[in-house]
DNA sequence: TCTCGTTTCGTAAACGCTTACGTCGCAGTC
DNA sequence: GACTGCGACGTAAGCGTTTACGAAACGAGA
C-alpha cells in the first residue's frame, strides 16, 4: 500500500510476509522462544539468512526493556593498564551479544560532567567503571541509572568488583629487596590523578611499611617519594633519591612504569643496575621484560575478563554468588634485583 | 489508568503531563525543535532536569531513524597503537553526543565473524575500521550495513580516510641513518598479522630502499628480515642481524617496539649504542623517550581524533569536502643514532 | 463422540519517542 | 470587519519489535 517506504532496510513485516507467517512467529522463531515448530523456525531462519534480515536492537530493546548493551568507563583508553582492562572486558563480553559502549572520563571535570548528565543513562543494562574513584555523591548519581553496577580494578561499595590485593602486592615487591638483603630500601609511589583519593597508592605502601617494620627496619620519610604514576614520575623520583646525602641502595617502584623512568635516571647517572642499585616495579607492564625489570605481576587482562563475566551472570541470573573477586599477584624475577653493593655473594 | 505500569523511569508521557503540555511539545522542547516558545521550553527543561528525566536513546532512534552511535572496529585494544588511536577517536567525537561501540577482532575468525554477522548492523550510523585490513569480499559486505565507513591509520577504495605516508616515514628514519655516514644499514621489519597483506611494511620498505638506492648503496637481501611487530619481533631480528658474517652499523626497525627488543638484544650482547650500532624507530612510542630511542614520530593519536571529527562532519553535512587526510610525520632526535664505528667525528 | 490438554500460531497492545498535519488564536492588512 | 499569515501547540500515525492472550487444530483419554 504504502508506496513510500522509508525503511531502507526490509523489518520483520516483510519477511513475515515472504515467510507467510505473521510478525509474531518470526520474532519467536529468530529469537529462539519457545511456540514455533522447528520446522516453521528452520524455514524462517533460512530465509532471514539468505535476506540478510537483521533484527533492529533499538526496537527489540524498546520492546523488551532491555538493551543488550553495557558501557565501560574508564579515565584514559591510552593507557595500557585501561587498555588492559578493556581489552580484558571485552574479551569477557564476547559471545554473550553484550555490545560494549564506551566512556572516557580524562579529567575531572569529565568526570563530573558525566556523573551529572550520566549520558549511558537508558542505554545500557549495566556499568563497569575501570579503576574509578568516585565519591559518595557520585555514587549515588550512578544509582539513578537503575543497572548493575560493577568496578574493575578497584572497590564500590557493596557493588560487585575485581581487583587485586595491593597491600600484599607492596609485600611482594618490597619482600625481595629484603630478601636480597637490602637495608635501605625507598619507595616512589604514586600521587592520585584525581581530586579523590584513589586506593593503590596507600595500599602499597602499607605493604612496603609492613614488610620492612617486619624485617626490623626502619621507614626513613625521605626514602618515600610521591610522584606521578607515569614513567616520567620515575624519571623525577629517582633524581631525587639519588641526590640524598645517602641514597637507598634499592627502590620500590608504584608500577612498571615508575620503574622504567627511574632506570633511564639511573642509566644517564651512570648507576649500574643490579650492582650499585636495585630496582622493583608492579604490574609486568608487556615491556618489563625489555627492561630486564624484577616485578610483581598482577593479571590486568584477567580482572577485566573477569568482570565482563560478572556483569554478564548478573545479567542472566539476576543475583550471583561471589561478586567479590581478588586475583592473585606474583613475583616476576628478572634482572633488576641484586644484593646491596659492598655485601659479596 | 494502567495500575501496574512496567516503566521504572519515568517517560515524556509523565513530564508532559506533569508540565501540563503535550508529549510532542515535550519532544521539541528538549530536542531544540522550532515551533516552541522559549518560555514554555525553559519551563519544560527545568522540570526535566528536576525529575533527572533523560530521554530514551533507543525510542528516538527507533522514530528518527538514526542511532547516534558510532562503531569502532579495531584489532585489538591492548596495543598502545590501537588505543591511542581509540582515545583519539573518542576525543574526536567529544561533545558531538555520539555514542561509540566498541568491537574488537583479535583473530582472523572473529574478523570474518564480525564481518559475516555485522553485530554492528542497524546499531550505528557509522563505522570507524581501525588500521583493518579487508578484504573485497569483505568491503562488499560492508556496504550491506548502509552506514558511513572510514579507516582510521590505512585506506579503503574510496572511503574517507586519515593515515600517515608510510613510505615517507620510512624514509625519514633510514636517511637519519645515511646522513650520519652508515653504508651497511638494515632493516627489521614487519610481518603481516593477517593473512591480508597490510600496508605499512611495505611502504616503509619502500621507503627504505628508495632512500638507500639515491644515496648510491646497495640494498642487500640479509640485511632485511621480517619479524612480528612487537618488541619479541625485534629482540630477534636484531639476534639474527648480529649473526650475520658482515652485521650491520644501523638498523631501522619497523616499529618503535621492535626498536625496543633490538635495543635489549644489543644491550645483552654487549653492542654499544650507538657508538658500534645505531637504531631508528618509527612511532613515538611514549615509551620511547624511557629508552633513548631517535624514531620519526607519527601523531597516533591525532589520526584517531580526525577521524571521529570526519564522522562527526559526515554524519551532520551529509558529504563532506576533503575526507582524505595524510598527517605528517616527523623526526625525533634522541640518543641511538651516531657516526658508524671507525669514522672519526 | 465428547472433552480436555498441548502445540502452534495469529491478533493486537504495548514500548517511548518523532513529526506531518491540523487547529486555534491573534496581529496585521485592505 | 472579513481575510490572511504566522507562531504555538495538540493529534495521531508511525518506527520495528516483544509478548499476553486467544483461537484453531490435533491427539489422547474417557
Amino acid at each position: 500500500m504504502a508506496v513510500t517506504k522509508r525503511a531502507v532496510a526490509l523489518n520483520m513485516a516483510d519477511l513475515a510476509e515472504r515467510a507467510g507467517v505473521s510478525i509474531a512467529t518470526v520474532s519467536r522463531a529468530l529469537s529462539g522462544a519457545p511456540g514455533v515448530s522447528e520446522e516453521t523456525r528452520r524455514k524462517i531462519r533460512l530465509l532471514a539468512d539468505d535476506l540478510s534480515y537483521a533484527v533492529s536492537p533499538d526496537a527489540a530493546r524498546l520492546a523488551r526493556g532491555s538493551s543488550g548493551r553495557v558501557a565501560v568507563v574508564t579515565p584514559d583508553v591510552s593507557h595500557w593498564f585501561y587498555a588492559a582492562m578493556l581489552d580484558g572486558i571485552v574479551t569477557g563480553l564476547r559471545g554473550t551479544d553484550l555490545d560494549v559502549l564506551l566512556y572516557e572520563v580524562k579529567q575531572e571535570r569529565e568526570r563530573r560532567r558525566f556523573f551529572s548528565e550520566l549520558p549511558a543513562r537508558r542505554q545500557v543494562d549495566a556499568l563497569i567503571l575501570v579503576a574509578l574513584p568516585i565519591s559518595d555523591d557520585e555514587r549515588r548519581r550512578l544509582d539513578l541509572m537503575g543497572v548493575t553496577v560493577v568496578m574493575a580494578g578497584g572497590t564500590l561499595g557493596d557493588h560487585p568488583h575485581v581487583r587485586i590485593d595491593d597491600v600484599e602486592a607492596g609485600r611482594q615487591a618490597t619482600a625481595q629487596l629484603v630478601r636480597a638483603g637490602h637495608t635501605r630500601i625507598a619507595m616512589i609511589n604514586s600521587t592520585g590523578t584525581w581530586s579523590l583519593e584513589y586506593a593503590a597508592p596507600g595500599a602499597r605502601l602499607r605493604g612496603f611499611t609492613g614488610v620492612l617494620e617486619e624485617a626490623g627496619l626502619e621507614v626513613r620519610p625521605e626514602l618515600v617519594v610521591h610522584r606521578h604514576w607515569g614513567s616520567h614520575g620515575g624519571v623525577e623520583g629517582m633524581s631525587e633519591l639519588l641526590s640524598l646525602p645517602e641514597p637507598p641502595t634499592g627502590v620500590v617502584a608504584f608500577s612498571d612504569e615508575v620503574a622504567f623512568g627511574a632506570l633511564r635516571t639511573l642509566r644517564r647517572a651512570g648507576v649500574a643496575v643490579p650492582y650499585t642499585m636495585s630496582v622493583v616495579g608492579i604490574d609486568d607492564h608487556h615491556l618489563a621484560d625489555m627492561f630486564d625489570l624484577t616485578t610483581v605481576r598482577q593479571p590486568v587482562t584477567q580482572q577485566g575478563k573477569v568482570a565482563g563475566q560478572l556483569v554478564h551472570q548478573i545479567l542472566q541470573k539476576g543475583d550471583i554468588r561471589s561478586p567479590h573477586v581478588t586475583l592473585p599477584t606474583q613475583v616476576v624475577a628478572r634482572g633488576t634485583i641484586g644484593p646491596p653493593p659492598g655485601v659479596r655473594t
